[in-house]
DNA sequence: TCAATACATCGACCGTTGTCAATCTATTGG
DNA sequence: CCAATAGATTGACAACGGTCGATGTATTGA
């Protein structure tokens, strides 16, 4: 669970090519694998979707717990996936932490789906 | 894993928002991350490059199984997830089952992730 | 009718993952 | 310095998912 285990999408889309390209090989599949995983959590949509749609894009964990309906505990949990792929950004203010989209991450990981 | 549990990709798109335009809800979420973890699996991503770039763009399981490594059994059981996830469509010619891509499945999906 | 081939299904094994309660670590206010 | 609050981390548990060998089912060709 180390951070660099973890490849950020933004990285993923500099090297690797779309899917119906051409045959990908066995490590490119593993890192666009690792980075679909991140985001194929009903959970983890929801929490993008929930940072993307606050005020000021922004948000911080208790924001988003009750929403959610999970604890704290899975919240942060699933808040540290995102961040580890590289959906989402974590900045600490004070106790707080706020979370926000990492620009182009979806919209990167998108491409490589859809082939360009 | 009844064909009915699972909705396939195009229709989806028809039925949720994209992740960044609201916060999603709980139903939509759960279809999305569905589809999502149909895809999120470097031996499917692979059969579907495979499929995308052979020849007349579809493939058997014959053709499939060798460049993958896996089992027979193993590819099998992943182009069955991803014809019921509705990125693959299987017709039957003699003894060979031939898979191809579902068209615009792909680029539905990645519609959904980036938000248009 | 029989053997061979292509593919699907089943059952089992095992590593992975989502979840929570409990605990730990700041940080702020008094 | 102490209490309260926000959040991360840990440990445990159950559910899920990828894999394979063995077996089942069509279909073709002889």
């Amino acid at each position: 669970m180390s951070p660099t285990e973890v490849l950020s999408v933004t990285d993923i889309s500099a090297c690797c090519t779309p899917i119906t390209r051409e045959p990908m090989d066995a490590a490119g599949a593993e890192l666009l694998a690792k980075s679909l995983k991140a985001l194929a959590d009903p959970a983890r949509l929801r929490l993008l979707s929930l940072v993307a749609s606050h005020e000021d894009s922004e948000a911080c964990v208790c924001d988003l717990t009750e929403p959610l309906g999970l604890s704290q505990p899975t919240v942060s949990h699933h808040l540290k996936v995102l961040v580890d792929a590289g959906y989402l950004e974590r900045e600490k203010r004070g106790t707080w932490a706020y979370y926000s989209l990492t620009p182009d991450a979806l919209t990167s990981v998108s491409g490589l789906i859809s082939g360009l």
